[in-house]
DNA sequence: ATTATTTACATGTCGTAACATATACTGTAT
DNA sequence: ATACAGTATATGTTACGACATGTAAATAAT
């Protein structure tokens, strides 16, 4: 559905307003459905997407500031959601030997296993995103960066 | 810059889950912006997305519900927003006489008098996004149309 | 060596989002 | 008229985001 139909807005000032609110409710819409999808394996959005930069770390530990530095939302508060993550037994989090201002954070077995069970249902969903093209996809993320590339 | 350079990743499992990411991103990035852009005058996105709702009623009063049906964000809670915003007597409440369930809610001269003033600034930052070319702009919306027209 | 500065993270506080439930009222069926 | 379902909004609760501040450890300066 056409944006203006979706917010029964008649018309738009210009096309960059257009562009500016459509980014907005398009990616809350986009959120909700993942909300929707994680629910029943009591993770919120966050949180997946910390176990997820844990799995790249492939073994690794990572710091809570090399989390922070690659979440998606920078302001949200990584100790916390590393907290949560701990109390289900989806992380563990020690001292670090070398800097003991640091915490080496690692994916459990039990978070691996969780983030397969998640792979599948998102990827399942992200089917759904071929209603875009390749190339329509290329495009778009090319006009974003140039978004982020304003003052 | 380029996503990848931005969440320190190197590579994305495909075009489409890096077009889901870049979403995610840029939005909070213009959020971002917007907020920082709002401070000043006391205003939350939310509550500033009301009161522009609100003024496209041109005189008539709004329902909570009609205030619900045209958020960007569906599920933030119009009610208490309204509170805020009629606090600062930027809008005004009262029972609807037709219907008693209902409230009329209506900007003050001094919500329209706010308005007026960051539409200025609004429409200052907003010039950044001519990086974005106007057929870009429109590419974009096609774009995300399509993306919520998946299930 | 002592003090100051910076860094890494944790924690406290406040506001608000998310969700469930309550309250008041309207419309409808009997 | 009465009871019942439906609607419009308000309110209570819980958790989380946003931000300020605190604590401990590393690094730099004197």
């Amino acid at each position: 559905m056409a944006l203006e139909d979706d917010i029964k807005q008649e018309k738009f000032k210009s096309e960059y307003n257009k562009m500016i609110v459509n980014l907005m409710f398009t990616t809350n819409w986009v959120v909700a459905k993942e909300m929707e999808l994680l629910r029943p394996y009591d993770l919120t959005v966050s949180q997946y997407n910390v176990l997820r930069i844990l799995r790249g770390q492939k073994g690794k530990a990572a710091t809570i500031n090399l989390i922070i530095d690659r979440m998606l939302d920078r302001m949200s508060n990584a100790s916390r959601i590393v907290d949560k993550l701990e109390q289900k037994a989806l992380v563990t989090r020690k001292r670090c030997a070398r800097d003991r201002r640091a915490v080496d954070v690692l994916i459990t077995n039990r978070g691996l296993d969780l983030l397969a069970v998640l792979d599948e249902k998102i990827n399942e969903w992200e089917k759904a995103f071929k209603v875009v093209s390749q190339e329509e996809a290329r495009m778009l993320n090319v006009i974003l960066d140039k978004i982020r590339s304003a003052v």
